[in-house]
DNA sequence: ACATTGGGTCAACCCTGTTGACGTAAGGCG
DNA sequence: CGCCTTACGTCAACAGGGTTGACCCAATGT
């Protein structure tokens, strides 16, 4: 779960400043302080001075900073996919799966960078939906784990690429653009030839592979797909 | 570029040990340094310890932290890509790629979890020869790029990834195997009954998918080709 | 041989996560 | 109603982090 201090929680006392702690107050703090400063922003001491706390406070809800990411992470996941229901078209389900994933992580990109490559427990309920929707479709039992692991696994890494360029300071950004363009105009023509016929067609860095990509993933899986 | 500092460097100077500082030898010291001691090893202070420098003299080669994060993920995938010739399979070609970034990044696993995200330099190099391949399929110039930045964004993601999990101490990466297998022997049958179809099916975490989902993208890429 | 300056060194600054002792008030219980 | 326990907010301290500016020495071009 997000929480490693599971102990049923009674006995709430005020902080200094008069704030209620608790868990979830803790984790929308830190998602809006990532939101506003970026992710250098988040930090024990700054957290408690936004709560008005004493940093540490916070050591009696998450054991260390590597919780309370955990525990953010699962806040975006789970915000992400609320109110989700599978529909008949396996296909067009997954692809709503995929979708919402990233659009979870793109409305906290910040946080999903720092998060995105720790498992949760919210990921794993994806799965389960996930897998029922390739039985659905037709696929072996054990094709269907395997298969779709594949498929969210590649998601769910592509969706944190994305929030963690989104999640660059903007010069840093600019500077990798800049990087790619570069390539390009200082390669020879004569080593790549190839290249000098697409320069043009280039996609910008803005734009990301992201859908063609689950566009792809879902085209092999529907052709593989037994029943059809 | 890797380093940025790039003024051509003469003057050179022993420190104070005796060790002639170069970009290179810090690069290849503060992989030698993760491999041993993991990520969280890496700091100017130690580095310099490590180099028998002191730890501003860095400062010297690289602006800060960041440009150095920069220099290791660009070695990494030179040293990964280094000898690779595309053949006339493309297909087959397409795969060695991925495979080869994967082994790069597995090979310094918490150095590559630290750096996948960022866009360097080497990485634009595997573009060339990439989109090379695709055109030499038949694909149109604006599809090749196109599609090309699909799969390998989908690759590099995917492998950065892996190489984030194995970089997880040993007691977070137990943990989180835990939490996968916990969902399946938590979830109610009658919510659920897929899952309890495939739960004897469910691949092992030690798994990775990367090697599906790099079969599907390619599948899909063959059946979209033009000549075939 | 000299002037220039690259670059290694030192000290200092302020930040960070984390922990142990401490005490206060909240809640259960008689 | 009032005591006792203990959850939990606070405080102080520690060790370690990145980064910078001043300093100065020696390697280099002339």
């Amino acid at each position: 779960m997000s929480t490693r201090v599971p102990q049923e929680r009674r006995r709430r006392r005020p902080t200094r400043s008069g704030v209620l702690l608790s868990e979830d107050l803790i984790v929308e703090t830190a998602l809006r302080l990532i939101g506003e400063h970026g992710p250098e922003a988040l930090s024990v001491r700054r957290l408690g001075a936004a709560l008005g706390c004493d940093p540490s406070a916070l050591y009696r809800y998450f054991h260390g900073t590597d919780d309370l990411v955990l525990a953010i992470a699962d806040r975006i996941i789970g915000d992400a996919m609320a109110g989700f229901v599978p529909g008949a078209d396996w296909v067009a389900s997954l692809r709503e799966m995929a979708l919402r994933v990233r659009a979870g992580y793109l409305a906290h990109p910040r946080a999903a960078a720092m998060a995105a490559h720790r498992v949760t427990g919210r990921k794993s309920e994806i799965q389960a939906v996930g897998i029922g929707l390739l039985l659905s479709a037709g696929f072996e039992p054990a094709a269907a784990a395997r298969l779709y692991l594949a498929f969210i696994d590649t998601v769910l890494s592509h969706a944190a690429t994305d929030a963690a360029f989104q999640a660059l300071p903007l010069q840093q950004r600019q500077a990798d653009h800049r990087a790619w363009r570069n390539v390009y105009q200082d390669l020879d023509p004569v080593v790549y030839p190839a290249l000098t016929a697409v320069r043009p067609a280039l996609p910008g860095m803005a734009d990301s592979s992201f859908e063609e990509a689950v566009d792809l993933l879902l085209e092999a899986l529907a052709a593989r797909a037994p029943t059809r």
